[in-house]
Parts: C-alpha cells; structure tokens; sequence
RNA sequence: GCCCCGAUGGUGGAAUGGUAGACACGCAGGACUUAAAAUCCUGUGGCCGAUGAGGCCGUGCGGGUUCGAGUCCCGCUCGGGGCACCA
C-alpha cells in the first residue's frame, strides 16, 4: 500500500463540508482575522494553474490563524459581471448569465479540489440581484453626496441646497469639490426652476452626469475608465480607443485624492504598489495664476488668461503662452487673420487618435493664435499658441512656457523659433533644457540671487499679494467615468424627468436586469438597455440605458462578506463593528491603479456616511507573482525566404528540402532554421521534454495533417520561451491535470515551494517530484507500507529528535508569519530527513509536526491526525510550543581583538552566554600569546559580535 | 525620460552584516529487480592537484564602508514592472 492521496483528498473534501469546518461566525469569543483573495472573474477558460498561487497562500495562512486561536473569516466569490460573457453572448446569442452560470460551476468544481477553507455559505456573486442591490444602493447615496473640502468629508445634497438657499454658491465654489460653473446669489437660486436647480446640483454631485472627453472604443461600443486604457488600447481585447466628448456618469473621485494619497502611508503594502498608487494620484504643488491679454477688454476676456504652473520661480523666462486644442477661450483669441490655420490645427488635434497622440509624443505641432498675453511683471507681450503636447484634462488646459527650463517648452521653442529665456543658473542652454530644480536664479528682478526652492515661495507670495493667483494643489487623478454601453452590468437606479436624472426609491431595489432580444446597440446607437421592453419606471419616465463597469461590483465585496444574507443593508453595523477590515488581502498588482483605488475611495465615503467603521479597508495586502507559461515553438519554413536563398545558392542548406513543399517544420537546430523559418506556437500538450509528439501534432488541426518534418537525431527539437499563461499561446497548464496526478496537497506545497510569493515565475513541473517524494514519504513515516494501518510509536522522543522537532517548529513558524511559504516547505523537508535519518517513527515527534503541515497540505494533516486517534477536524487543534533550549547547537566564529585591533578568530557553541564567552576566550591559547601574561583591563563581549579586549 | 524591483551553480531558489549555494530538480554512479517502475545510498559551483590530502577563485561590472559584504553606500551594465507631453 501506498500513499493514496485520491482517497484520502475526497474523503476529507467531503467531511469539511459535511462538518462546515469553516464556517465562520460573526458572534465570537475568539480575535478576529479577515482574509480575503481578490474574486476571480469566471472566464470559459477555467481555471490556470496561476490562479490558485494567491489562494494557496492566502489559505494557509488562514488555517495558520485558526491554530492560533482567531475566529477567521475566509470568504469567497465571483466578480460575474464583465465584458467576456457578453462577446460570447453577442457571438452566440446564449444569455451571459448562462454562461457565466456555467463558468462559476467549473470554477467552483476547480476551487473544491484543490481544498481550500472556504466559507462557502457567505459567496457573492456580483451579478446577483441580491447583491447588485448594494451596489446600486451605493450608487443612490453617492449621487446624493457632495464633497465638502472643508470638512474634509461627504455631506447630503439636502444639506447643499440649504447653503445654496441661504447664501447662493460663491463660498462653497470654493470649499467644495465641484465641476466649475457660473457664480450665482440666493436670491437667483430660489428663482431657478426645478431643472436649472438640478442642473446646478449635478456639479458638485459625487455621482454625476456630465459632457465628458471619454475614452470611447468603437469595438466595443462603450467607453472605458483610464485604467482600462493600456497606451491607446483598451485592456479587454487590445481595441483602439478615440477620445470623444460623450455625456457619460461619473464619480468624483478627484474628491478623495488627498485622502487617498495620504491613507497609503499607514497600509501594510508593498512599497511599490504603494508608488504605483502614489503615481497615479500624481500630486503636484504650485501656483494658479492669471495672465492679462492684451486688448482683453475688447476680445471678451477681462478676466485673462489661468494657468497652471509648479514652477512659478521661473516666472520671468516665459517667452510664449500655449493652450490645448480643446480650450474654450480659442475663438475668442484667434485673430481673423490666423483663424484658418487654427481651425485646421484644432480639426487636426480633435481626430488624433489616444493611440496616435502617444505613438509620437516627440512631434513638435501648434499654431499661433495672433494674440498676446502680457506678462504680469514686465508687461512683456507674450504670443499664445495652440499645441497638442498641452493637456486638456489638467490643470486650466493652459500654460505659461518657460522654454529654458522645460524640455516640452524648448522643444517647442526651437521649432518655432521662439525666445528661450534663462533664469536659472546651471546646464548648457543652447543645447537642452536645464530643468533641475536646483541653481540660483538670475534675470529675475526681485528673486535674483535665490535659490529655486526660495524663490518658489517668494514668487508664490508676490502673486498672493498682488492678487494675480494663490498656490495650488493639483492631481492627476482624473474622476472616474462610471457608465457602460453594454449589457452585462448592473443597472442604474435612475429615471429622467424633463431631461434631469433623479434616483428610485431604496424600495424599488434592486432594479433587475431586464431581458433583451440581442445584446447590441439600437440602430439609433442606443445601449443595449434601450432594446428592452417597457424599460420606464411605473409612472413612464424612462430609464437610464447604461450599465455600470466591472469596478462597480468589486468596490465593496469585502464588506458584503461580513454579512452576505442581510436583506436590510449593505452590512449591518453590529458585522462591520465586529470584522471591520481585511486583515490580509492577497491578489495581483495588476489591481494597482484600478479596483485596489477605486475600492479604497467606495470604502471613505460609506466610513463618511458613518456606515462602515474604518477608513481603509485592506490593511495588509500581499501582491503573488505571476505565474508565467512555458509556451513551446515549430518552426514552420518560409518558402518565400527560402526560396530567393535558392535562387542565389542553388546548393540550398543541408537538411532542408530543396524542392517546394506545401508544410514543412524545421527541428529547432537544423542550420537555418533561424533564418528561413517562423515560430508557431504548439500547445504544450503535444510536447514532452521539449520533443515534439508529431502524430499528435498532426491531429491536432486538420491544416497540420499534411505536415513534413525535418528532424534532427530522427526528434523533432521544440523551442520554448517564457510568456504570459493565455489561451491564445496554447501555454496553459490546468491544475485539474497536476490534482489527478499528484493529489491537491502536493499542487499546493509545489506553488509554494517554487519561490517567494511575490515573484513571477514560470510554471514547470519538473520539480513537482521533489514534493510529491515528500508526502509520500511522509505518509510511509505515519502509516505501515504493508497494512495501511496507522504505524506511529509511543515512547519519549530523544534529545536529538526533539531538536529536530522544536529547530522546525521555529523555522515554520517564522515562515509562515512573514509569508516565506518556499522556505517553509523546505524546512518540512529538512525535518523529514533528518528525521528519517534518526529512523525517528515517534508519536510524540509526529503529532506536533503534523499540526505545523495542516496548512500547508491539509488532507494529508488530517488523515494523520485521525490516525492518531483525534475526533475533531485539526483545525481547533493547537499551535506547539517552540521551545528554544533544544535549538542551539551551532558555533560561531567571535573575531577577538586586542585594544580595538582584530587579532584572531576563535570558533565556539552558539550558545554561550557572554561571561562564558570571555571565559573561553581569554583561556585560549592565541589569547595567552597576545596577554603575554598581563591581566586585560576590560573585556567587552557582544553575542555574534567582536569579543574586544583592552589591555 | 521618470519611478520601483531584481541579477547567486546546469535549473528553481536558500542565506537577522558572520562557514555562500540550504532544500528541491536535473545529472552521474551504485543497491534492490529477469527487467522496468517505485524505493534507498553516494557524488555534484569552477579551477589546480592524482579520482587523495590540500589549495586557489567564486553571488552581473567598478569602487567604498567594515575585523568581516550576496547582504550596507556610491557609480555603471543588463533584465522585469509601473508611469509617461501631468506644466
């Protein structure tokens, strides 16, 4: 007999769920601790044996917890809303939710192998009513929230309307976070009408509805979120994406920047993820100031030009002002003269492709507009021009152009032949920009002779006083635009009346998902909402068409968890007092600047509303590493390349075929295959150690049955490169596959095993056999070969064995809190064969290290601890005790130096207490030479340190 | 261009500033077997040396700090990731 892990693994599958082992309760004795996977979105192509890393990890430190003691909760779920269920719908006419029904079961089925400790009765399913309904409860209370800066908090829009009543809206322009908008009074604010009040009100709504330059993607007839825009493409199905001014919902997330940026630093994440976040937020520190135009008066804009600067000390080199394509106040500076070039360099910039723009950033382009700016020290007349490389979307759109201290500037200058004016001391001006921010200004009036960083304030506090502007906070951060043209997403809660969007009733949720003949736009170009019957609310005010996009859904997952059958609230508050935040969130960094953002603000505004209880809601992220593909090449001939070889060599290259052939695939290191042949990727499934299975290679599809091979040492040769695990690169390895073979236990300590979590890595299996040696052995040290009875001595263990036992205890321990699970497994295996080696068979040596292997390979743990005789599951077993004294048993080199020199090294036992240390030293022999006989005045002895001794 | 991370045997990787290469794979040799699988044992960084004893070199490159550096500091090279006309 032998290790029968089919046996053992579905034995135990069926008693955890038979005894909800893992069910966790919100009313415990016990410390809480959360730990949660980032869901996965079922996609038809299963589970990869990526995916599990982050929920192998995640899972053993859960059963980690609860050996310890704590009431862990340990959920899981699927992010069932996304854009792939509805290609395939459009495709193939089947409902998403068919498919996605049939996904999560395959899922499902993949997850329960693999023995996790899953909580399974608190699932969420995005795209369930029940939950969608906080999603779109959410959604209400965003839309009737404003952003007061001064609070530094959400308000209800009632308590808005009371102030715009009370005193119009000049302060509140100010002091909260709005979309700029005219100033009005009180009085003219009780004049408005119902939909002038609303139209007001939806520029400082958190949820708001808005013309918006949007990234709009014709394939997918929809718009994306910028995080789902990856250099012009968009992330789903790589299509090219256009800007397009599109009156689109979005959340004011710009709102929360600040916080956002700010909360990071007390959060147990990466460093880098912690960057990336850093960077995408992009705060920058400056000034807004107002330049005059010259003839301003006359041209409709006495209130100048604003501009956006983070370098006001080099105020006086602007030689030229620029503004974006898209400003509003073009018509009125182009003077008739130039106003056919800036017609056709506006139409020019707005047909540019997102893709276009960025694919040459380094092209000079503009216009100028004929008019000036004065300087607002000098007076100095200042051309103002229209250039693309100036951003819309931040800042005012417009800026000043200091072109001898920013690259964009002087490229431009030089183009186009303008002044370049140096005010700071430092660089090679006629030969690039000097844009460190260190040097002493010069050619500056009243800031001459300071440093950078002086005369930023300096400046700073001249433009305050003289009223032309005030220092200036500004982010890159952009709101995050809330709405899709699609289908498969939750629908909003919202109904227009005379144009004018208004919220349904809590009681009217959730707002279900209604049926439609075909999940594509209208012919009008409607979303596919628009084709539903009888899309309007009872009274027969229409329905808003758009869905919301996949971060919707995924926002607040982690709060539902704590309460997933509450049909009153998103969460009760008694469940959120209780779990309060994530303990330990594990899932990939490709999150970064998308959910793991967009999640953060959700969670700030329900802590503003008082509904949840902290401010962040993941306090311990760890980000696994990718699991990467070995995908595997043919090299297929290329008749055309080969062919005008040919002609100019008739001798051709010895192997290949001289004469034509339709199909012909070239082992890997035949003389020119690298030249004459291309790479197809073959699906690893048809390659062994790199040889190519040719029968199988040509059933594979039917163009490949004609297939010629030439072959080397009578193998065909494959190549291989490390890819992204995808479908498309017929790279993907199943864990089903490596379960069926190996058992579930030795999958998960193999992806523990092959390096530290966070890394990428490629998927091999070549050492699975290391591990799978491992449990076997570890099943033949508890179990007789022969019977399959349990074979565990009584009796004391020796000094010797429980050195073994606690040194491991230590090390697993260890490893497992700092999440070293690949050296974790290595010490299970350091033990082992030490302990193999002792012939150490002992219950009482065993029974603890079996404990320490439940998280690592749960079913094996457990079938061992049956063995011995325990009814209940492991899981409320326990911790063992480490203790110390059986550990130390290393020497250790202690450098000995005699008044501070180094004169020798003396090798002695680890553990020595430092008067003991200094017995031996000074008794040894090299010491004697040294003392000559002289009695040391001082000895000084750090443990692992010098032994210093004064004379 | 900017920011972050990394580079250690044939391979994955280990190493609180303290014996580099743990553990595992692979490879080589051996035991058991009619044979194979499974299992077990031995060896395995490079060079010199005799296959010994022993010695020298060795953590991408060049410096530095230290009694001592894979680890810390400075300057490069290469690789991975993120951001990218953000004024």
């Amino acid at each position: 007999m032998e290790y029968d892990f089919r046996k053992i693994e579905a034995f135990w599958r069926s008693y955890w769920k038979e005894h909800q082992t893992f069910k966790a309760e919100n009313h415990s004795s016990k410390p809480k601790y959360y730990v949660l996977d980032m869901f996965p979105y079922p996609s038809g192509a299963g589970l990869h044996v990526g995916h599990p890393l982050g929920y192998i990890a995640s899972d053993i430190y859960a059963r980690y917890k609860r050996l310890q003691g704590f009431n862990v909760l340990h959920p899981m779920g699927f992010d069932a809303y996304g854009l792939p269920a509805e290609q395939y719908a459009i495709q193939t006419g089947q409902h998403p939710a068919t498919t996605t029904r049939k996904n999560i079961a395959r899922y499902r089925q993949q997850l329960d192998l693999l023995g996790f400790s899953f909580d399974w009765d608190r699932e969420v399913r995005t795209c369930d009513p029940q939950y969608y309904h906080w999603t779109q409860w959410v959604f209400i209370r965003l839309f009737h929230s404003w952003y007061d800066k001064k609070a530094g908090k959400a308000r209800p829009m009632a308590e808005l309307e009371q102030i715009l009543a009370r005193e119009g809206n000049s302060r509140v322009l100010e002091e909260a976070s709005c979309s700029p908008h005219p100033v009005f009074k009180a009085e003219e604010w009780s004049n408005y009408t119902e939909k002038e009040r609303q139209q007001v009100l939806m520029n400082y709504r958190l949820a708001y509805l808005s013309d918006t330059m949007v990234n709009w993607c014709p394939k997918l007839g929809t718009v994306l979120a910028n995080d789902e825009v990856i250099n012009g493409l968009s992330q789903r199905g790589g299509h090219p994406v256009e800007r397009k001014l599109m009156k689109q919902w979005s959340l004011r997330i710009t709102a929360y920047a600040q916080r956002l940026l700010d909360g990071l630093d007390d959060l147990d994440w990466s460093d880098s993820l912690k960057e990336m976040q850093r960077n995408w937020i992009g705060r920058s520190t400056g000034a807004e100031l107002r330049f005059e135009i010259e003839h301003g008066a006359e041209n409709g804009m006495p209130e100048g030009l604003r501009i956006f600067t983070t370098r006001p000390d080099t105020l006086f080199g602007v030689s030229f002002m620029v503004l974006c394509p898209e400003h509003d106040k073009i018509g009125k500076l182009t003077t008739p003269g130039q106003k056919e070039a800036v017609e056709a360099y506006v139409k020019y910039a707005k047909n540019r492709t997102e893709r276009e723009r960025q694919a040459d950033v380094n092209k000079v382009s503009g216009v100028f507009t004929g008019s000036y700016a004065l300087h607002p020290f000098t007076g100095e007349r200042l051309p103002i021009w229209i250039s693309e490389y100036v951003l819309a979307g931040y800042g005012t759109g417009a800026i000043m152009a200091v072109a001898a201290h920013d690259s964009r500037d002087y490229r431009f200058a030089k183009h186009f032949n303008l002044p370049i004016k140096q005010v700071v001391a430092g660089g090679d001006i006629e030969k690039e920009a000097y844009e460190a921010k260190d040097g002493t200004l010069v050619n500056s009036d009243f800031l001459n002779g300071l440093k950078v960083k002086e005369a930023i304030g300096r400046m700073v506090q001249e433009i305050e006083k003289r009223g032309l502007g005030k220092a200036k906070v500004n982010y890159r951060l952009r709101d995050a635009i809330f709405s899709r043209q699609r289908y498969w997403g939750e629908p909003f809660p919202i109904y227009y009346k005379d144009g004018m969007p208004y919220t349904l009733p809590d009681d009217k949720l959730p707002l279900l998902l209604p049926e439609v003949d075909k999940y594509l736009p209208t012919a009008e170009g409607e979303p596919p909402l628009a084709r539903a019957k009888d899309w309007k609310t009872e009274e027969g005010y229409p329905l808003e068409t758009s869905t919301m996009p996949g971060f919707a859904g995924s926002s607040a997952y982690y709060l539902r968890y704590m309460d997933p059958h509450n049909g009153e609230a998103l969460v009760s508050p008694e469940a959120n007092r209780y779990w309060k935040q994530v303990d330990l969130y594990v899932g990939g960094a490709e999150h970064a600047t998308g959910h793991l953002i967009y999640s953060r603000f959700w969670n700030k505004f329900l802590f503003d509303l008082g509904l949840v209880c902290t401010e962040e809601p993941y306090r311990k992220l760890i980000n696994q590493g990718m699991i990467q593909g070995r995908s595997s090449f043919a090299y297929r001939l290329n008749w055309t390349r080969y062919k005008e070889y040919l002609e100019k060599h008739p001798e051709g290259i010895e192997g290949l075929p001289s004469e034509e052939g339709s199909l012909v695939f070239v082992s890997k290191n035949i003389p020119g295959r690298e030249i004459f042949c291309d790479p197809i990727h073959v699906d690893i499934h048809l390659v062994d150690n790199d040889i190519l299975d040719l029968e199988a290679f040509k059933a594979w599809m039917p163009d490949l049955a004609a297939s010629q091979f030439v072959l080397e040492d009578g193998r065909y040769v494959c190549g291989a490169e490390i890819e992204k695990m995808s479908k498309s690169m017929y790279n993907v390895e199943n864990p089903d596959e490596v379960v069926e073979k190996y058992g579930a236990d030795t999958l998960r300590m193999y992806e523990m095993f092959l390096g530290p979590i966070e890394q990428s890595k490629p998927w091999d299996t070549k050492g699975i056999e290391g591990v799978s040696r491992f449990l076997k052995k570890f099943w033949r040290s508890c179990f007789d070969e022969n019977t399959g009875q349990p074979a565990l001595e009584d009796g004391q263990a020796t000094a010797a064995e429980l050195k073994v036992l606690h040194k491991t205890i230590k090390r697993i321990l260890d490893d497992t809190e700092r999440f070293s699970f690949n050296t974790a497994v290595s010490g299970f295996m350091i033990a082992l064969n030490e302990l193999s080696e002792l012939k150490c068979r002992k219950k009482a040596v065993f029974e603890p290290l079996t404990i320490l292997l439940s998280p690592y390979a749960p079913h094996l743990a457990e079938e061992v601890w049956r063995s011995l005789g325990h009814g209940e599951s492991i899981s409320f077993a326990s911790l063992p005790v480490y203790e110390e004294k059986y550990t130390l048993d290393q020497s250790f080199n202690y450098p000995v130096s005699f008044n501070g020199k180094m004169r020798f090294t003396l090798e002695l036992p680890l553990d020595l207490n430092p008067a003991q240390i200094e017995q031996q030293v000074l008794a040894s022999e090299q010491a004697a030479k040294w003392l000559e006989g002289k009695t040391p005045k001082k000895v000084v002895v750090v443990p692992k340190r010098i032994v210093n001794i004064v004379l």
